[in-house]
DNA sequence: TTTACATATAGCACACGTGCTATAAATATT
DNA sequence: AATATTTATAGCACGTGTGCTATATGTAAA
C-alpha cells in the first residue's frame, strides 16, 4: 500500500528565552536566601526540575513557575523582569 | 511474584494561574487587534494551541509564552502583570 | 583530608503539551 | 435570515515535562 505522508511538525523550544529566565530564577532564588533544595521542598516541585530549570534544559510549563514564584513569595512582573 | 508499590506522582497543576493568564493573554491580544489566526500565523504556533491556552485547558510551556510575546510585541513584565 | 551540604546529571515511567486535521459553535457582517 | 469570520472542541500521534531514585560533581566547613 501507498506509505502516507507524515507532515514534519517543528516544536517551539525557545533556547535565549529559557537561558535568560534559568539565569533570573537563579538569581531571585539567591537573593530570597532559598537552597534549591528547599525551595524544591516548600514548594512541592522536585529538585531534579529545579536544577533543570536553572540549568535552561528543559522548558518548564507556567504552572510550574507559578508555584515557584508563590513559593517565594515574588511577583510575576518581578520574576519576569528580563529581555529575551 | 509480589507486585511492586508504585509511587503516587501528583504534578504540578495550578488552574487559578493558568485561569488568570488566560484572560490576561486574550486581553492583550485584542488590545493589540490580533485574531487567534493572526496570532497562530505569526508566530508558528498552532491554532488550537492558542485556543486551548485562552481557554485555560493546557498548561502552556514558557517557551510558547515568550514567542507569543514577540510576535505581539508586548513586554514580558506586561504580559505577566496579574495576580496570582 | 574528611565531612557535610549544594548543585548537577542520568535513566526510567507516566502524564501531558503540541501540531495537525476536521468539525462545531459562537459572533459578526451584509 | 444568510453568509462570513472568529473561536472552541475533539481525536490522534509524537515529543517532552515531571517525579522519582541514584550518583556524581562542586563547594564550604571541620
Amino acid at each position: 500500500m501507498k506509505t502516507r505522508r507524515i507532515p514534519e511538525r517543528k516544536l517551539i523550544f525557545d533556547q535565549s528565552g529559557l537561558g535568560a529566565f534559568a539565569a533570573q530564577l537563579k538569581k531571585i532564588r539567591h537573593d530570597r536566601g532559598f537552597t534549591q533544595s528547599q525551595l524544591a521542598f516548600e514548594s512541592g516541585i522536585s529538585m531534579s526540575q529545579i536544577a533543570r530549570i536553572e540549568t535552561a534544559r528543559i522548558n518548564p510549563t507556567i504552572s510550574t513557575i507559578f508555584v515557584l514564584a508563590r513559593t517565594m513569595g515574588v511577583t510575576l512582573p518581578e520574576l519576569f523582569n528580563f529581555q529575551i
